[in-house]
DNA sequence: CTCCAGGGAGCCT
DNA sequence: AGGCTCCATGGA
């Protein structure tokens, strides 16, 4: 099925299995879970919707500044760029702009340089809006499953030679579920906000305001979005680099190394990280989380 | 058994 | 604006 074969070059490094595993995506799948082991890059797939298509992806590391691509569509390499930001910024002097705002040999400077590579994601809007709205008081694994059950049994389907494929619903196809269908599938009480953020999705046929202020207004008018879900949606899907979401380990990284950042609401942390790391802090959250995480 | 997880809605002051 | 409680579910 994925007869069509790329490489892509980025100018300069991509890591892709910290960037997908980062807990910026829960839309893509390692598909050699047996056969992985340190000398043999894992493979990450994913599969879309794409103007009535559907493109399925396998993606490997190839290089230090390189992906493998296979795919069953000749979309399949610009989709990829597009998703890893190949043409949208680069990742060095973002890495320079963070690191000069915090110039102490600090925890950012140790998590930029353990996890150089690590990349924003650039994923579809509507996909990127449910995922977060179930990640509420939920630990990461499990928001992959309820994803997976979500992708399961609404979305479209791509047959591969050893398994099928599932593409993240439309909001038509999810505009099918029922609350109580999605307390089947163990979204407990988020199963409410997904129906109506869906039906108010599909209704409006949104599209996200240019304007940060106004875009992120927007997007918290859905059922069952609040700041810190909001700022996620414009960080991995929006483009707005400078969003600093901001929930339990972000608040405790903030109170354990940069004290003088730290406030009583999050939404006062994020303007105050934002503040200090500037118009990439999105960037600079992102390694602190999963320098947090992993650590 | 209790506690908590990438928070948010509803209601109160 | 800011504070409080409840919200499903499963793993530790």
């Amino acid at each position: 099925v994925y007869s069509k074969e790329y490489t892509i070059e980025f100018n300069n490094k991509i890591d892709l299995k910290n960037t997908l595993e980062s807990g910026q995506t829960f839309l893509w799948n390692r598909s050699d879970n047996d056969m992985y082991s340190p000398t043999k890059e894992p493979i990450y797939t994913t599969c879309r919707n794409y103007n009535e298509e559907i493109v399925g992806l396998q993606v490997q590391q190839s290089g230090d500044n390189s992906l493998k691509i296979r795919s069953n569509s000749e979309l399949g390499k610009e989709i990829t760029e597009n998703i890893f930001g190949k043409n949208k910024y680069n990742l060095q002097n973002i890495q320079k702009e963070i690191i000069k705002r915090d110039s102490k040999d600090g925890v950012m400077k140790d998590a930029v340089t353990k996890y150089d590579g690590l990349r924003i994601i650039h994923e579809p809007l509507f996909p990127t809006l449910i995922s977060f709205i179930c990640s509420t008081q939920m630990r990461v694994e499990r928001i992959h499953q309820m994803i997976n059950n979500l992708k399961s049994n609404y979305g479209s389907e791509l047959e591969t030679s050893d398994r099928i494929q599932y593409a993240f619903p439309k909001p038509s196809q999810l505009s099918k579920a029922t609350i109580e269908d999605l307390r089947d599938l163990k979204l407990g009480y988020r199963s409410e906000y997904v129906v109506k953020t869906t039906t108010m999705f599909h209704s409006k046929d949104f599209t996200l305001p240019n304007d940060i202020n106004e875009a992120r207004k927007s997007i918290k008018d859905f059922m069952g979005v609040g700041t810190k879900v909001a700022d996620c949606v414009l960080l991995y899907s929006g483009g707005f680099w400078s969003v600093v979401p901001v929930d339990t380990w972000i608040e405790s990284a903030v109170e354990k190394y940069y004290p003088e950042l730290y406030a009583n609401s999050n939404e006062q942390i994020a303007r105050n990280f934002q503040d200090f790391f500037g118009r990439f802090a999105g960037f600079a959250q992102a390694y602190l989380f999963h320098y947090m995480r992993k650590n």
